[in-house]
DNA sequence: CGTTTTCTTTACGTTCACGTCAACCTCACT
DNA sequence: AGTGAGGTTGACGTGAACGTAAAGAAAACG
């Protein structure tokens, strides 16, 4: 069976970051792989950390910010009070996240109507290069 | 008449950022101010780059990315392989916007979930509570 | 057994995106 | 002429997120 315990080397190839990366993040208490021996063993818990770790930078936020986002995919039994903390935080972090989306949506229009103007440039460029 | 130029100061309140940003955005080639004398007035089309950096910017692109969007949006009139090559960026760009809506669609269902399953887990809390 | 590979810790170096400070204009008041 | 507010150019400092090089242990291989 397997345990789900995975080696630093298959960890950065299945992600795509260096193993400095991932030192890096178990120093920032945001990945706490076990050990055999001397060696580091990422659990699944680290995967799936690691995965939110990745997309939570894509979309711009600090380490620090991930770290205390982190502990919201990761509540077991813990206190109403941090239960609530948490929750809160969460709710910001929501309406950071829609606003984002609404900006992403305007983003990708202006994009789309920039690209349309190119082509219509290129496709009158090309009439004119026939006509001369 | 207002023909748009705006001084250092006003452009730090209209878009919340320090004299400092401005001036490393302009040393930078993102940002063109004209001046009078020694100072700076930002155009209008200073404005609607500093807008569209503000926004690059939260969806975690380099400046140096971003100065590279900017030219997209920034065509008068241009020799056609730079069209090209524009629109060509332009379609890699919107790829990878489109991609970061996924994740960020995503994120925001995974981020509602857990907020629901807290909450879940707040009642029941207080219900214990009471019954306790 | 020695050697090579892979991992480890420790520590200093680097890039990006500014912050901060010094020293200097220059315009508006008074 | 003095004084202060707000602008300017360097130049050095800083925090985040790693890169990179040094030195050593440990597992794997011929």
């Amino acid at each position: 069976m397997t345990d789900g315990l995975m080696p630093i080397r298959k960890m950065c190839e299945v992600f795509d970051v260096t193993p400095r990366t991932l030192r890096f993040y178990e120093s920032k208490e945001l990945l706490f792989p076990v050990r055999e021996g001397q060696k580091r063993l990422f659990t699944r818990r680290d995967r799936a950390r690691l995965k939110l770790i990745l997309r939570g930078k894509r979309f711009g936020f600090s380490l620090e910010e991930i770290r205390q986002l982190l502990d919201l995919y990761d509540i077991g039994d813990r206190q109403e009070t941090q239960l609530r903390r948490a929750h809160e935080a969460a709710r910001t972090h929501l309406i950071d996240l829609e606003q984002q989306r609404a900006d992403l949506d305007e983003a990708i229009a202006e994009l789309k109507a920039q690209m349309a103007w190119a082509e219509a440039q290129l496709s009158r460029t090309c009439s004119n290069d026939a006509a001369e």
